[in-house]
DNA sequence: GCTTGACAGATTGTCTGATAAGCGGTCAAT
DNA sequence: ATTGACCGCTTATCAGACAATCTGTCAAGC
């Protein structure tokens, strides 16, 4: 267990063909590059990446597991579309592992955890102002990212990174984000205060509040455009 | 909507192959015919599911995403296996879950999934004496998988049957399940009861009570084998 | 004896090309 | 308007090939 700050570990970044394929595609869905709904054809992606077509289907295989795409048999991946119902029962999800996740960062009190959500959220309050909202959600996604991690539990961050993403595609679906961010940023402090303070209730409460404020205009926006 | 009984609904049985070799290799796995650790090498599961290597590839793929099989950089995939930490985790976030669902089955109380859990807890009680736990065994899943599809969450219910599968090679590592499966069943005859009286506390207690109890006896077996 | 370096075998990672099968739309015939 | 045959597109799956890389071994050197 000796492992001192000076980090030795190489952790070799060239990953297999198919893993960085993975991530291409996923951010290229996450970012509403490929729409909810638009078919994937296998050629098609060989081009645009440059590799075989091993490597495509098995990185779309991932995906598929991971419920980002469907894959309709003898027709092709086409990127997941989601509907109210599903989103619904989405958030509740989120919901309870974020909840989870705020009480367990609450009861550990990680210092390290600590200062990169406080970090994040100093952030977010200096970026709030911005015309272009990308930097403020990447520092929200930063926060969450610090969340997950801090809560401990390699299972729970792992579903929610996958909840997170398909979220995502959410937004894509139903254009809303805009005026929803900049007035979560008190619901964010109360996560945070709580945390720092240990007090796992106010914790939990505050993440799973945020989540269900969150839900509720994604939802509406979801209905309006159906 | 109109859907009656005669059910018409084909759905097709000839599912693709990559489909059958997972679920194959699934099984294989959770029945112990692979064991945790264990090397699984492309050619040699060609020759043994008759195969291509696509097939079986994109069907690792698939089982990798769940968790269930962990591929090493130019080594082959082998069969997950689990620290005594991480089984914690497995079980605190199998606890939530099922917590979570018990509530709604409660909350619901759909009367086909209360048939479908009092019939197998009936189940349980006939087979319990036999030397055999098979049977017993079987009523158990089928018990779960009602509680799962009784929530009316897709996800949870995703998440959880991944988490179970973890779950079954735990029990493959550690070689415990015999004396358990028969005390658990007054913890279950709980959770049916509060199910069907609509009591979502007591369900959600019930349910995570159980998960708790069924994680000691784990994570002491796995302790003690490592 | 222990470390170093080189070598060989095993296995994956990836590509290519080929064939069969299934889905969706078109269009003529009834 | 419905039916049925036809056709193109795309996937599903296979076989074979080659390079990259990991692992273990074994001899050489200190």
């Amino acid at each position: 267990m000796a492992e001192d700050d000076s980090d030795l570990n190489v952790t070799r970044e060239t990953t297999s063909l198919r893993q960085l394929v993975e991530n291409r595609l996923r951010s290229a869905i996450g970012s509403g590059r490929f729409k909810p709904g638009q078919r994937l054809i296998e050629r098609e992606l060989c081009e645009q990446t440059g590799v075989g077509r091993t490597s495509i289907r098995e990185a779309l295989r991932q995906l598929e597991a991971e419920g980002l795409v469907t894959t309709i048999p003898h027709r092709g991946p086409v990127v997941s579309t989601i509907t109210a119902n599903e989103a619904a029962q989405l958030y509740d999800l989120r919901g309870l592992l974020e909840g989870y996740a705020g009480r367990e960062c609450a009861r550990r009190r990680d210092p390290a955890i600590i200062a990169r959500l406080r970090k994040q959220f100093v952030r977010m309050g200096e970026v709030a102002g911005e015309q272009d909202r990308s930097n403020l959600l990447a520092a929200k996604t930063e926060f969450y990212a610090a969340l997950l991690e801090g809560c401990g539990n390699a299972f729970v961050e792992r579903f929610l990174k996958m909840l997170l993403n398909r979220v995502t595609v959410l937004r894509m679906t139903s254009m809303t984000q805009a005026n929803r961010i900049g007035n979560s940023l008190s619901e964010i402090e109360n996560i945070l205060t709580a945390i720092e303070n240990g007090d796992e209730e106010a914790a939990e409460r505050a993440c799973v509040l945020h989540i269900r404020n969150a839900a509720k205009v994604a939802l509406e926006a979801l209905a309006r455009s159906e």
